[in-house]
DNA sequence: TTGTAAGCGTTATCAC
DNA sequence: GTGATAACGCTTACAA
């Protein structure tokens, strides 16, 4: 209504071709309905004009928008030294792309805000469907979808955690499994971990897994909760390790913690892996240049992000869309991880 | 038109309130028109049925899709290992959400494809506005944008470059100032780079600040073109150090390449920095947590993108804009760089 | 102050 | 096989 914006539109290619505006629509959605000769003609006006649906016409008319929604919670301190974010959207626009969908991106300080960018795209049609990552205990992001078949969703967690969203989720299990399995073989007795936020769905599930494995073992272990920061990681390292009782090994949730932790046990007097064993519960570049490099749980996210898209992409179709767990744990064995020293720990425990 | 979707339309909030269509979008959108009784009961009404604009139906009518457009050029090597494009992202949204705006991304295995992605989003009118990173030198995509005004760009580059289009560009010059400058006061009189690739408008910016900066000085300076990637890198570094004359300083073009050929730097014998000084580019969390920690020049890539946002909001609003170019460099000393080392060279060059 | 109606660009239903 | 025409939900002249 605004300016007499110069677009070609469905009209000025029935003008052109000299037919109507339904037999310009038949031809080029390849339906029946009009004839050959029309059809050709209409699909040679329209590509000499340059004709391509609008976008927001088309998503009026038959109610698709093309766009699958994603909030960022944006936490300056982690989302841009983790890579996770980026190869998971890697991995969904480049799945999207094979339908001609696109990735709709906001972002929000906190999960208040996120919660009404949701309601907000539910209320307004803005997207086929929704990811939900980052998935808290109780998190109320999940009972706007639960409810009401408005727009689908995805959550990126456990499916216990979902409750009854279709999940897609990490094999966390597995990984305790892999990663504990290893240690008690090296023969460390006393494992600690490093855990991200306490509230995280994604941290409970490892709680529970690691505790269980570790009893099955007969292990030690006992775990601090921080926020995945680099700050974070260090300030538990060291608290952990001025106690008089301490861990053969560490195993922190991420990668940003293990690295930056480093240095601290450096600090306080610890070799790794001789003194301490050190293992990140996930892999990125920043394991394989550290010295010394990181033993790492690896796995695909960008795999994870292509999934995700797909299961979105069936979900839109009003396709019934199981809970998937994927299974791609590898442990990544590298320096920081070693058989329990025979001799003494040198470290002193002293603050700097 | 096809299930009836269960929406809450401005017709049943017109319905309920018992006034006209016309009514109720004055009142919701605060125009006049309509009594202050009326506007109070249509907001509350409206209120109570949780209504929000569809947004189709908005971007059909007054030709805005409050979306700014993105094309990820899909190279699986850097994009998850770099923070660049997330941190852009982050600054990005941030912004776009103070206007409401959202991002709209896709993403493109190659430029060909990139660019029919955005003739896309021309024709369809998919987005307000586009935001093109990652300029080459005579970069097509950014002819689609130069003479006709349908969709205004921003080119993430060099003005000099960006064909007319607005542009918000690095400090190049500063930045080869501020790290030729450096390493000569240390001493430093044959300095060596390794850039990224060759058809980048930001290498090819760099290449020209470098050459100018180290005439200047009257320093020596060689430059090796390969592809930001950690392989990339350590084979000119390798080829670099097997020369019978080497450089006592390099330069990388990123943080990727840097940390990689740390490793390959140790492994031929030499040492960072007694031997050879490093400085990269860019900085990142890798910088600060490798061994050596990494002498970096620092820029705020958070910022670049909500600067990104401000000048893209501007173009929709129809404003001019002037190009820009952000001054913040900054030069993070840590230990890969250092004063020339009185001592010789114990460095053998050999492959290993 | 209010309601009616046309228009945004599609798709789909209908007569012809 | 073809061309009007209504509908999607909203904005905005224009009448009443």
């Amino acid at each position: 209504m605004t300016l007499p914006k110069s677009k070609t539109t469905i009209s000025d290619v029935a003008k052109t071709a000299g037919v109507s505006n339904s037999a310009v629509s038949y031809a080029l959605n390849g339906k029946p309905g009009v004839s050959e000769d029309t059809r050709a003609k209409v699909l040679d006006v329209a590509e000499r004009l340059g004709w391509r649906p609008n976008s927001a016409a088309k998503a009026l008319s038959d109610a698709k928008t093309h766009n699958v929604g994603l909030v960022l919670t944006y936490d300056t301190g982690v989302l841009s030294v983790e890579s996770y974010t980026m190869e998971l959207i890697a991995g969904l626009t480049a799945e999207l792309e094979t339908e001609g969908y696109s990735l709709l991106l906001r972002s929000s300080p906190s999960h208040v805000e996120e919660r009404s960018i949701l309601k907000e795209w539910i209320a307004a049609g803005a997207v086929d469907a929704v990811l939900i990552m980052n998935v808290e205990l109780g998190d109320s992001r999940i009972d706007l979808f639960k409810e009401k078949p408005t727009v689908p969703a995805l959550a990126l967690c456990d499916a216990s955690m979902a409750g009854g969203l279709p999940a897609l989720a990490d094999d966390e299990g597995g990984a305790a499994h892999l990663i504990v399995d290893y240690l008690h073989e090296l023969g460390h007795e006393y494992i600690a971990r490093i855990a991200g936020p306490e509230m995280l769905e994604h941290t409970f599930i490892r709680d529970n897994a690691f505790v269980d494995e570790a009893a099955e073992l007969g292990l030690r272990y006992s775990c601090f909760h921080t926020d995945y920061s680099p700050q974070g990681g260090e300030r538990c390292t060291r608290r952990l390790l001025s106690l008089p009782d301490r861990p053969t090994a560490i195993v922190y949730d991420n990668d940003v913690m293990a690295l930056s932790s480093l240095q601290t046990i450096g600090k306080m007097g610890f070799r790794v892996p001789d003194d301490l064993s050190v293992v990140s519960w996930n892999d990125s570049f920043m394991c394989e240049v550290s010295r010394p490099t990181i033993t790492a749980l690896n796995r695909d996210v960008v795999r994870r992000g292509s999934k995700a898209a797909t299961m979105l992409l069936s979900l839109i179709d009003g396709r019934q869309v199981e809970s998937v767990q994927q299974e791609d744990n590898e442990l990544i064995f590298r320096q920081s991880s070693g058989p329990l020293g025979v001799h003494p720990r040198r470290g002193q425990g002293h603050m700097e």
